[in-house]
DNA sequence: CCATCTGCTTGATAAATGTCAAGGCAGCCT
DNA sequence: AGGCTGCCTTGACATTTATCAAGCAGATGG
């Protein structure tokens, strides 16, 4: 029974509503992959052969052009990555790299693709999360394109609060080079935004976030529905 | 017969496939209408309750965010939009207005849904859009981050110049402002913009672009197949 | 333990981009 | 024709952001 390597993604979303007969098919072929920090799995250009389910660790998903790379999200566990390539059997237009030493389940393209079109749950599953990915960076250009840096960091600061279960200090989930690179700054930048976030409420030690005052920062970063 | 309103769309990639009864059904319920130009169809936050179609004319989507405002792409005659959030049943992140007089289908959101359940071809065209809109906006957000509003002017002037046929004079599709919001600029700097790529072989004159030195333009701006 | 490395921070400076104000020009209306 | 109006352009200036260089601190490895 190959279903059981694979118990973990079973009750996931995109794949909790189809048969057991398509979820194997599905997983035929597909297999588990172990990396350690910092590698990189997939360099953008390349075919979309799998669709990449990160089991446990972290990946982040970035981009470069004439010598520039800038990173545009970071996937935990249960993520999906890779979908819409994989789909219309494309060009990676992201890399894709470890942050920590992960486990990547891998199911070939052309199983996503045949089993689609068998099975009507599982379509459903895939526009949802198609559509998610979707408007997720839709909001992602919103807050690029609306907002100032140091408003970004304000917001991100507010998302990664409710995140982490309302806690008013909390760790920083990924470096700061990373986090400024996601947020459209250089690290240089993001040192002087928390610094100018400090009158808004915000203090940071280390890795260490610590919320002082959250209407303040709140009437600050103007946080938004329908971008964040 | 109600197929007979909506021929024009029937050959579609989105509706070209499915069957005869499927379409009926979609479009049962559906309707045209004409929009002045500049006329808001669309504001966000609203509920996504139809599909809607460029019959003619030309539709920009749009955002604001805390009295600023940012174009995210403009729409010509057979693009759909408001796809993801009619999947999903969300509110709509962007804002549509119509750029000129334009004729617009409006279908029922159930009715895309209902029909993408009983339709597999359907199906498949619905998850090809959705895949080619994430796709573009992934792009695009590329373009944002990795180039400087300079470099974005000169690859969107490559780009339309092979959309007009390889012309090396053609019209601007909409007016300054708006591509100075759709590059992330103001306009101020657009109209600079351009006068800095005159030693690298651009010519304007109001509408109307030149260039004079393709060779040294494609130098410049370094288009790349993953994000042009 | 020291040496080294890497990521972060800070200051000084430069470059990119935005703001404000003014004026030009074309299209439009009366 | 004359006068609007809206869009675009330009100049002067302010702000934001990036770059470069230096130093610091915590982690790592001999």
């Amino acid at each position: 029974m190959t279903t059981a390597r694979f118990e973990s993604i079973r009750e996931l979303p995109l794949f909790g509503e189809m048969t057991d007969e398509a979820f194997d098919t599905l997983t035929r072929g597909a297999f588990v992959q172990n990396f350690p920090p910092n590698m990189v799995m997939i360099t953008e250009g390349e075919a979309a052969d799998f669709l990449h389910i990160v089991q446990s660790g972290c990946v982040e998903l970035f981009s470069t052009w004439s010598n520039r790379e800038t990173s545009v999200t970071t996937l935990y566990e249960n993520s999906t990555f890779i979908l819409a390539a994989t789909m219309k059997d494309r060009l990676n237009l992201m890399s894709a790299r470890t942050l920590q030493k992960s486990r990547i389940i891998m199911i070939p393209s052309e199983n996503v693709r045949s089993v689609f079109a068998n099975d009507p749950k599982f379509a459903l599953a895939i526009v949802d999360e198609l559509s998610r990915c979707y408007r997720a960076t839709i909001r992602n250009m919103k807050n690029l394109k609306l907002r100032t840096s140091i408003e970004r960091l304000a917001n991100y600061i507010l998302k990664q609060h409710h995140r982490q279960g309302d806690a008013l200090a909390y760790q920083l989930p990924i470096e700061k080079r990373r986090l400024a690179s996601y947020l459209g700054m250089t690290p240089e930048n993001l040192s002087r935004a928390f610094n100018n976030l400090k009158p808004h409420g915000v203090m940071v030690d280390g890795q260490t976030i610590t919320i002082t005052d959250l209407a303040t920062l709140t009437a600050f970063a103007k946080p938004d529905i329908l971008i964040d």
